[in-house]
RNA sequence: GGCCCGUUCGUCUAUCGGUUAGGACGCCAGGUUUUCAUCCUGGAAAGAGGGGUUCGACUCCCCUACGGGCUACCA
């Protein structure tokens, strides 16, 4: 069977990075397959949709490098890939269902199936309606013809007729064997009111019609696998593989990750922003591979030491012995380790093309961006770091005054007046011949570079001072120095 | 409440019956460096509890506890 999977989210809002990795596991698993990997969306909710989201999640998938072999945008044999552009497929296949008697009418209203609710609950069941009970509501099972076409004027749904006293076993490529009573399950509604089918129905004539070979979705999914298995039998489909992938759970406490917790303590939970208070982590200066690598890395390993791979590594060493069973809880400062070592293999001017690195050089000349992203490279966990790190060349000011303060009596305009002198006399500044000097002189390395440090920088932290000098220049550079020179004889005035 | 899934250092994880239980992030210490950071070296740190099975269990089975998910005309 050739391998087929597809990535099926709803378009409700921004991707969630839970949601990007279920579509990594879904990217990898074709790469692995040679096989066809679909995008397809599932707008079945028309009260939960959200604009934009759909083309959302599109450039999130491209942003990491997955583009869809099918979908919405790219088309292909299948489509559409938008549910709501499916209607007629779903209203015939429930049509077929209907005929073999594997789903039936129903006629109860909204008031009747919520006092049934309350009524169950209080007596602390949960309500189902099935088997047991589908008698006593207004259905197409319990009403003669003549009534049901009558009833069929009005508003109404269909229900999947669920055979009380059988055992489903399905099979999770990650879990095994699940076993499930019939009696635990209830007559789900396959169409909706308004004629548009429900998630499980949709998505399994969908997942049949296209073809899917193995089913990739988020553990959530989980209870609900019996139920689709039972639709499978229904039509006489033989079911794809169904794989269910561990949670992303918040850092600490309870449940599973949401965007209250990446707001509470300043990190992003979606890949790209969403509106202009939410960025995502393109914003936040990710790299797309550092984003992939560190959601492979949450829930599958390959078996050996490794944890850095990019994404064609990925690709091939990605198999479903490595995927874990437990959720795996976020952990901010990991993901920024894999970013800064991401940042330190890229190459300079591979760096120089990301959004996030062009938006924080900004200030710079063009020509010396690749200067100063090679001096402080290998510092930078985020490239938004990019412009703290690189502050000091507009300005050494303010300077630190514990530094001041710490120079004081070790006669820093001395030091300055050397180092000056030697910029002055030759082009390149010599680090070698100011240690000499300073030896010569019985003045300590620690206040020679403090010094001349605190005039180029104005602080004692910062990249190579020389690399700093060259990269400043002779003018800028004596300027400084006499800044600090200058300023030092006012404060002791 | 019911049903389903899960449980190795604080976190992500290796181990597929016999190991000094390994690695990574973070943390601590030392080294490199003009400084901070990077980088290098070292350190502290784990099998939820109780029963079995077995010559031997982190590993297999059962129970309990804890965690997670589902329980909608949402996905």
């Amino acid at each position: 069977m050739k391998t087929r999977v597809r990535f099926a989210p709803s378009p409700t809002g921004p991707l969630h990075i839970g949601g990007l990795r279920t579509a990594l596991f879904n990217y990898l698993y074709t790469k692995k397959g040679k096989g066809t990997f679909i995008l397809r969306v599932e707008d079945t909710d028309q009260n939960r949709y959200v604009a934009d989201s759909e083309e959302y999640i599109q450039e999130a998938l491209e942003w990491c490098g997955m583009v869809p072999d099918e979908g919405p945008k790219n088309g292909g044999a299948f489509g559409p890939y938008r549910q709501s552009e499916r209607k007629a497929i779903y209203k015939d296949h429930i049509e077929q269902l209907i005929q073999k008697g594997g789903a039936y009418y129903a006629f109860d209203s909204n008031e009747v199936l919520t006092e049934a609710r309350t009524k169950a609950e209080k007596e602390g069941q949960t309500f189902k309606y099935g088997a047991h009970n589908r008698m006593a509501f207004k259905n197409s099972l319990s009403l003669n013809e003549e009534e049901t076409i009558k009833a069929l004027n009005d508003n109404y749904v269909i229900r999947l007729k669920v055979n009380s006293g059988e055992t489903v076993t399905v099979h999770d490529e990650i879990r095994g064997t699940v076993r499930v009573e019939t009696a635990e399950l209830d007559d789900k509604i396959l169409m909706k009111g308004d004629g548009m089918p429900t998630y499980h129905f949709a998505n399994v004539v969908d997942d049949y019609l296209m073809k899917i070979s193995c089913v990739i979705r988020g553990e959530e999914w989980l209870p609900s696998l019996p139920l689709h298995k039972l639709i499978y039998s229904a039509f006489g489909w033989d079911t794809p593989k169904f794989m269910h992938l561990p949670l992303i759970l918040k850092p600490s406490g309870k449940g599973k990750l949401s965007k209250r917790d990446g707001d509470k303590d300043g990190y992003p939970v979606f890949p790209l922003s969403w509106g202009k208070d939410t960025p995502g982590f393109r914003e936040m200066g990710f790299l797309p591979q550092a984003m992939i690598n560190y959601l492979a890395l949450l829930g599958w390993n390959d078996g050996t030491e490794n944890e850095l791979f990019t994404l064609r590594e990925l690709e091939s060493k990605f198999s479903v012995d490595g995927v874990q069973k437990g959720g795996a809880r976020f952990d901010y400062e990991k993901a920024k380790w894999v970013n800064h070592q991401k940042i330190t293999q890229t190459d300079t001017q591979e760096l120089l093309e990301f959004k996030s690195v062009k938006e924080n050089l900004m200030d710079h000349p063009t020509e010396k961006h690749a200067l100063l992203v090679d001096l402080v490279k290998e510092r930078l966990y985020t490239m938004n770091d990019l412009k703290s790190e690189l502050t000091f060349i507009h300005s050494p000011f303010p300077y630190d005054e514990k530094v001041l303060e710490k120079l004081k009596g070790k006669d820093p305009i001395r030091i300055l007046s050397k180092i000056k002198e030697e910029l002055e006399r030759s082009p390149r500044l010599s680090k070698e011949d100011l240690m000499a000097w300073a030896k010569e002189n019985g003045v300590p390395v620690g206040a020679l570079m403090q010094s001349f440090r605190l005039a180029l920088v104005g602080k004692l932290t910062g990249p190579d001072l020389f690399q700093i000098c060259n990269l400043l220049g002779k003018d800028l550079s004596l300027m400084r120095i006499n800044n600090l020179i200058e300023f030092i004889n006012l404060k002791l005035t």
